[in-house]
DNA sequence: CTGAAAGCGCTAACAC
DNA sequence: GTGTTAGCGCTTTCAG
């Protein structure tokens, strides 16, 4: 493979030279200028990015490090940093750790190997290990939905309380009074890294304590499928009385409404289900889900504007909090005749 | 940041006793290694890829790109491939072109500068002088629906005809004697690089042809979203008598799903319905649809398969032949009655 | 405006 | 077993 040197001697110039050329110095005689480019034509050449990031002893790259790159979350996002990394002139390391601590730890030793001027981390599993690798060598981190913050580490807030009030707010409005909540359900080990999900538990039960004339259940369903949601429609109706529903997450809420169809209900009449992602998936069904909006686009974009300002302008980590919004569609309605009819 | 130097004289070795240590090489005595490693640990000592890369000539990292993250056929053939090739001891570089020319070429050029062993090339948008780009310079590449294989260049083949046929005969054999195949109608640039999208059509042409007995139409779909299958659904009824219809694309089968339903149609007593990728959203629709599914996780795999058979032993480039399977499900029926009811 | 040369941090012979 | 050292291919002063 040719390389620098190659194009110098077939220039009859040096590699300085050279290099001025293909990094755009504007001081090179047009004319040396031209017989540089025709060679570095002719030869093919590509600079070796390895010995130019050595040289310049930068790479302008940030790291992007999801949980699952076919799943739309992650993807959207990930898709959305790329695009925006790319537009501010940085390259960009795409990783997905597939829930795994282990890949999540080698990916952020190979970005730190890479010496990315930063790095997106947006995992559902999550090690303080690696939060100390990076702080100790200071690399700038925005990570989603961890706690902490510092010079070098900013975090993304998902507004969970508002999305998930929201969607409680409507249903009580609409004159529910029964209302159920399906978490999923983890293990423990598992469980302790979804901290997304623990936090939807969480604000579901502030919420409800809110409103104490709504009677609130809780139920967990058994992963965070689609078929998790099919089998907890029919544990639901055996153990609870409610009317109206709310999913931890999209793939439940759509398990549920057509494990309540299967029962014989009729969704919005006999059964009210809001979900939470709005996923593609909300608008193709029947009835069309409502579904709280994260609106990934902002979060994708959000966390590379945030660390550019960490790395440009040394501006300290800090907290980004991202708003959530309930997309109103089909699946929710106000409750065939009040008190009377418990789905069941 | 701590470099080997560093890490050496804390240790009281040389750097090639600290290189040896890192990299495995076990000709270190357990005590001088033991040193080392606490050193490594004291100094929190990465190596910095760029120069061993450099160092070592080689990179043993593989290139994905594909045209869209957030598109659950690329995104599912990434996720697979990246898995694939870090079980077999690669890096991977993940890169996205969001169906731009110039995305590729650029993309491309990054991997080349990174001088990864291998490529994957899965997008829908082709560039002749990237094909040429690499090849002159023999790195090894799949490709997916490109035509040419030569000594550096495999090419996946997805098997559209056997797919799209066995959607036809199907619908045949259900006794439908009209059939609307709708195509997606993108501009004639575009057209011309989405290679698979009209392969698909083709193939659909020369079954046809294989059933004279049918009348078969054609209706170009403005794009490949839900949206542009809505709209054909009602163009379709307004100019074409059929019982069943194949899509391009699944997207446009659910829109259509959804258009024929807005027009009153029963799906799939008045009209049956067939896509094609089987995404997931065939399931969560009702009826649930029909699709001629195309194998994503083989598709990642036999990609770095073959990409590591290229690299490692030196094969030359071969063409991979990918099935393709119809997914039955409920989209698909009898037509109510023969020759009488042509949906409308 | 161009060239010579000193690194960048690591690996891999080759000595000892 | 371990140390010395010559590169890997590029950038970047600093002279000229």
């Amino acid at each position: 493979m040719a390389k620098i040197g190659d194009v110098a001697k077939l220039a009859g110039v040096s590699t300085a030279t050279v290099s001025a050329v293909i990094n755009g110095v504007d001081t090179v005689k047009p004319k040396t200028k031209r017989r540089v480019l025709a060679a570095v034509e002719k030869l093919n050449y590509q600079p070796n990015l390895y010995a130019r990031s050595l040289a310049r002893g930068r790479s302008r790259m940030l790291g992007v490090i999801v949980s699952a790159l076919d799943n739309r979350f992650f993807a959207e996002i990930a898709q959305i940093a790329e695009t925006n990394a790319l537009e501010s002139g940085y390259q960009v390391l795409i990783a997905s750790t597939q829930f795994s601590m282990d890949r999540l730890r080698s990916a952020v030793r190979q970005m730190i190997g890479m010496r990315v001027d930063g790095l997106v981390i947006m995992t559902s599993e999550f090690d303080p290990g690696v939060l100390e690798m990076l702080r100790s060598r200071k690399v700038p981190v925005v990570f989603e939905d961890v706690g902490t913050v510092d010079p070098t580490t900013s975090n993304m807030r998902v507004d969970y309380e508002g999305g998930i009030q929201r969607a409680l707010r409507t249903l009580i409005e609409m004159g529910h009074t029964r209302i159920l909540f399906v978490q999923s359900h983890l293990d423990v080990a598992e469980w302790n890294q979804m901290l997304s999900i623990r936090l939807r538990a969480e604000a579901f039960r502030d919420a409800a304590r809110q409103f104490p004339e709504v009677e609130a259940s809780f139920l967990d369903a058994p992963g965070v499928l689609f078929e998790a949601g099919q089998v907890a429609a029919a544990e639901a109706l055996n153990r609870f009385q409610f009317t109206g529903v709310i999913a931890n997450c999209d793939p439940i809420a759509l398990g549920l409404l057509s494990g309540f169809r299967r029962a014989g209900l009729a969704v919005p009449a006999d059964v009210s289900i809001i979900g939470f992602d709005d996923s593609p998936e909300c608008e193709y069904t029947e009835p069309q889900l409502t579904s709280v909006r994260i609106p990934r686009d902002l979060i994708g974009r959000a966390a590379v504007e945030t660390l550019r300002r960490m790395i440009e302008s040394g501006q300290p980590g800090c907290e980004i909090r991202i708003p959530t919004e309930l997309v109103m569609r089909e699946s929710v309605a106000r409750p065939r005749v009040r008190e009377e009819v418990a789905a069941r």
